[in-house]
DNA sequence: AATAGACCTG
DNA sequence: CAGGTCTATT
C-alpha cells in the first residue's frame, strides 16, 4: 500500500491489510527503516527504536485528531475481540505510521510527549536496548541461538503465565521453522548453486532474526504491562481463560487421529500458538498501549513480511520461466518445508514422483507466485499475522481431489526451492548490504503435474477481506472458535464457491505459506469440505434429502462450521434433491409416455433405470449399499410424479412443491456410522 | 430485511 | 457443482 492510498483511505477499515500493485513503491515507513537507516543489524533494535518514535507519535496524533480508538471499541473483549480483530486493527492501522512517518520527527519535536507515554517509551525502549545486547550472538546460526532465546521467551512467558493462575499453558519447543533447512555448503551440484545456498541461508537467517526480534518483542512488552499493571492482570484473566477454553474445546479433536511427527509438531505449535494468542489477548484490553501495541506490531511485521515477500517475488519471477526441473534445488537441504520432521518425506517424492498422495497436497505457492507480479504487495499486508493472535494451529490443507484418503489432514508442502540467482533484487541488495546477514529460500517448486487448474480466489482484492469479516462477525455468535481475520486466521479453506465469504483468508495462506511459517505464525486452516465429503455427503442422501443445518453439524463433525461451509453443505444437498426430482420427474413422464396406467406398475428397484441413474449420481463407485428404504422413497416420489403429472397438476408453476412437502417428511437417520469422520 | 429453497445457467 | 436469481416465508 502506497502512502497516497494510505492517506487518503483513512476511513476505509480494509485498507490495513491492502497492499497496492506496485511492487516497486516502497512503503515509505519500510523504507525508512529497512533500508535507508543502515540497520547495522536488526538486532540493534534501531527499527524497534524508529517504531517506537513512530507508534508514540501516532497515539498523540491520533489523540488529538480524536481518531483514536473509541472506548467501547477498546473495551471489547474475549471472542469480539478475536472475531473484530481486523475492524479494530484497521481502525488503529488506518491511521497509523505509514502516514504519519514523514512527518513525525517534526511534530514530535513540537508536541511534548506526555509524561506517561514517555516513560512507557523509555522504558520499552530499554528493553528493547537490552534485547538487542547480544546482537552477534543470535547471529551466529540457528542452532546456538535457539537455546539461549529459547530460554528466554520461556522464561518471558513463565512469568506471563503465573501471573494466569488459572491457564493451561502448554510446554513447548519453540518451533523454528526454517531450521530444518540448514545448509550444507558445497552439496550443489553447482558453483551456482553454491551461491545460492549462501544468499539462501541468509536470507533465512535474517528472517529468523526478525521474528525472533518479534518475539521477544511481544514478551517484553508482557512484562512491562505486568508490571506496570497488575490488576489488569486479574480482570483480563476470565476472558483470556473463555478464549482460551474455547479453543481447546475446538481445537483438540482435530488431533486426535493424527500421527506423525508433524502432527505433534503442529499440536504443540497449537499450544505455543495459545500462549501468544493470550499474551496477545491480554494485551489487546490494555487500552491505554493498545496503539502503541498495534502500531509496533504492524509496523514489525509488515516489514519483515514486506521484507521476505518482496525477496521472494524478486527471486520467483526470474525464476518462473525455468522449466520445473530446474527448480529442483539439487539438495534437499535447501527446501523449506513447512515441517522440519515433514520435510524429508515429503522432499524429492513430490516433485518427482507424484501420484495420488503427493498430488492431493497441492501447493498453491506457484500461483501466488506467478501472480505475485502483479500483486505481491498485498501478500505481505498479512504482516497484522505477526501480532498471532489466533493460537489454534491447524497444518495448512488444501482442498483436495484425494478420494482415498477419507479425511486427510493435508499439509501442503509448500516448498521452497532454491533456483534463482538472486543478483539483480533490489531488495536484496538491501538486505544484504544492511541487514545482518541475509538469507532466504526462494522459489516453491511445484511437480508439473500438480493440479492447478482448481479456481481459486488468489486473486481476490484484500478490499473483500474487511468487507468479509463484518459478515463474519456478525455471526461468529454461532462461531465454535473465535476468529481473528486480521490476525490471519483462516477459518476455513472453502471450496471456490464460498470464497467470497472465506476465500480471502485462503488465499492469504495459499500466497504467503511462507511467511506464515517463517514467521511462526500458525494460520487455523482447517480444512475445507474435501470431494471425501462431498462423497459422504451424496451418500447421506441416501438416508436424508433434506439435512438440517444441526444434522450436517453432527454428520460432519470433522469440518469446523462456518458460514460458508454450511451454506456450502446445504446447497450440496439442494443440488442433489435438484437432481433427484429431475429425475423423477423425467422418469414419471416416461412412464405417462410409456402408458402405464396404474401407479402400482411402477416399482423403483434395485435394477431399474431409475435407480441405477440415482445410483450412478450418488454411489458412483458402488461401493456403498444403498438402504432398502431409499428405494421406497424413490418410488413414493415416483409416484408423486406420475399422479401430478397424470393430473396435470403440472400446469401449476408450484406443482412440485406438494411433492417436495411429502418428500421431506420422509427422511430417515442417517446411520451413525456416519458422523466418525473417517467413515469413507 | 433476512433467510431458505427452488429454479436456471454455465 | 457453483453462482445467480426469484419467490415465499418469517
Amino acid at each position: 500500500m502506497n502512502l497516497s492510498l494510505t492517506d487518503q483511505n483513512m476511513h476505509n477499515s480494509s485498507e490495513c491489510c491492502l497492499e497496492d500493485d506496485k511492487p516497486d513503491v516502497m512503503l515509505p515507513c519500510f523504507r525508512r527503516n529497512m533500508y535507508d537507516e543502515p540497520l547495522a543489524s536488526y538486532s540493534s533494535g534501531s527499527i524497534i527504536s524508529q517504531l517506537l518514535r513512530k507508534t508514540i507519535h501516532n497515539k498523540r496524533a491520533l489523540d488529538e485528531s480524536h481518531f483514536y480508538l473509541s472506548s467501547s471499541t477498546a473495551a471489547d473483549s474475549g471472542q469480539e475481540d478475536q472475531c473484530s480483530v481486523s475492524s479494530k486493527d484497521s481502525t488503529v492501522e488506518a491511521a497509523s505510521p505509514s502516514g504519519h512517518v514523514s512527518t513525525g520527527a517534526s511534530l514530535e519535536g513540537e508536541h511534548p510527549m506526555t509524561d506517561h507515554l514517555q516513560a512507557k517509551r523509555a522504558r520499552v525502549e530499554n528493553i528493547i536496548r537490552v534485547m538487542a545486547g547480544s546482537p552477534n550472538s543470535r547471529q551466529h546460526g540457528d542452532s546456538e541461538r535457539s537455546d539461549t532465546d529459547a530460554r528466554d521467551t520461556r522464561e518471558a512467558r513463565e512469568a506471563y503465565r503465573e501471573n494466569k493462575r488459572k491457564q493451561r499453558l502448554p510446554q513447548h519447543q519453540e518451533n523454528s521453522v526454517g531450521g530444518p533447512a540448514n545448509r550444507r555448503p558445497g552439496s550443489s551440484s553447482s558453483d551456482n548453486c553454491n551461491t545460492k545456498d549462501e544468499e539462501c541461508h541468509k536470507l533465512k537467517e535474517q528472517l529468523h532474526s526478525m521474528q525472533r526480534l518479534l518475539r521477544q518483542l511481544q514478551e517484553k512488552f508482557l512484562q512491562v504491562y505486568n508490571q506496570e499493571d497488575p490488576e489488569q492482570n486479574d480482570r483480563d484473566e476470565t476472558e483470556v481463560a473463555v478464549e482460551h477454553d474455547t479453543m481447546e474445546e475446538s481445537t483438540e479433536p482435530r488431533y486426535v487421529s493424527t500421527e506423525d511427527d508433524f502432527e505433534r509438531k503442529n499440536s504443540r505449535m497449537t499450544a505455543e500458538c495459545k500462549d501468544r494468542m493470550k499474551v496477545v489477548g491480554y494485551l489487546v484490553h490494555q487500552r491505554e498501549s493498545q496503539n502503541l501495541q498495534e502500531t509496533l506490531k504492524h509496523e514489525l511485521s509488515r516489514a519483515v513480511n514486506d521484507c521476505v515477500d518482496k525477496v521472494f517475488k524478486k527471486v520467483s519471477s526470474t525464476g518462473l520461466d525455468r522449466s520445473p526441473q530446474q527448480h529442483m534445488c539439487s539438495s534437499p537441504e535447501m527446501q523449506l518445508s513447512m515441517g522440519a520432521d515433514r520435510k524429508s518425506q515429503q522432499v524429492g517424492s513430490t516433485q518427482e514422483q507424484p501420484h495420488a498422495e503427493e498430488a492431493a497436497v497441492k501447493p498453491r505457492s506457484l500461483e501466488y507466485y506467478e501472480r505475485s507480479e502483479a500483486q505481491s504487495p498485498q501478500d505481505q499486508t498479512e504482516a497484522l499475522s505477526l501480532v498471532v493472535r489466533k493460537p489454534a494451529v491447524t497444518p495448512m490443507s488444501s482442498v483436495t481431489p484425494t478420494v482415498k484418503r477419507p479425511y486427510p489432514v493435508h499439509q501442503t508442502p509448500f516448498q521452497f526451492n532454491y533456483s534463482t540467482p538472486l543478483h539483480d533484487s533490489q531488495i536484496l541488495e538491501h538486505l544484504l548490504k544492511y541487514g545482518p546477514h541475509s538469507n532466504f529460500a526462494g522459489l516453491p517448486c511445484m511437480p508439473p503435474s500438480m493440479d492447478r487448474t482448481s479456481p481459486d480466489s488468489v486473486d481476490l482484492p484484500w478490499d473483500t477481506i474487511a468487507m468479509r469479516s463484518k459478515v463474519t462477525s456478525s455471526h461468529l455468535g454461532h462461531h465454535p472458535r473465535p476468529s481473528a481475520l486480521g490476525a490471519v486466521t483462516v477459518d476455513n479453506l472453502c471450496l471456490p464457491h464460498v470464497k467470497i465469504e472465506c476465500g480471502e483468508l485462503q488465499s492469504m495462506a495459499e500466497r504467503n505459506p511462507y511467511i506464515f511459517f517463517c514467521l511462526n505464525i500458525n494460520v487455523n486452516i482447517q480444512e475445507g469440505l474435501t470431494p471425501s465429503h462431498l462423497k459422504k455427503a451424496k451418500l447421506m442422501f441416501f438416508y436424508t434429502r433434506y439435512p438440517s443445518s444441526n444434522v450436517l453439524k453432527t454428520f460432519f463433525p470433522d469440518v469446523k462450521f462456518n458460514r460458508c461451509i454450511t451454506s456450502q453443505l446445504i446447497k450440496w444437498f439442494s443440488n442433489f434433491r435438484e437432481f433427484y426430482y429431475i429425475q423423477m420427474e423425467k422418469f414419471a413422464r416416461q412412464a405417462i409416455v410409456d402408458g402405464i396406467s396404474d401407479v402400482k406398475d411402477m416399482t423403483v428397484s434395485r435394477d431399474s433405470e431409475l435407480f441405477r441413474a440415482l445410483n450412478m449420481h450418488y454411489n458412483k463407485a458402488n461401493d456403498f449399499h444403498v438402504p432398502d428404504r431409499f428405494l421406497e422413497v424413490s418410488e413414493i416420489t415416483l409416484h408423486e410424479f406420475y399422479s401430478a403429472i397424470s393430473a396435470a397438476k403440472d400446469s401449476d408453476p408450484s406443482w412440485k412443491k406438494a411433492i417436495y412437502k411429502v418428500i421431506c417428511k420422509l427422511d430417515s437417520d442417517v446411520p451413525d456410522e456416519f458422523k466418525t469422520s473417517s467413515y469413507l
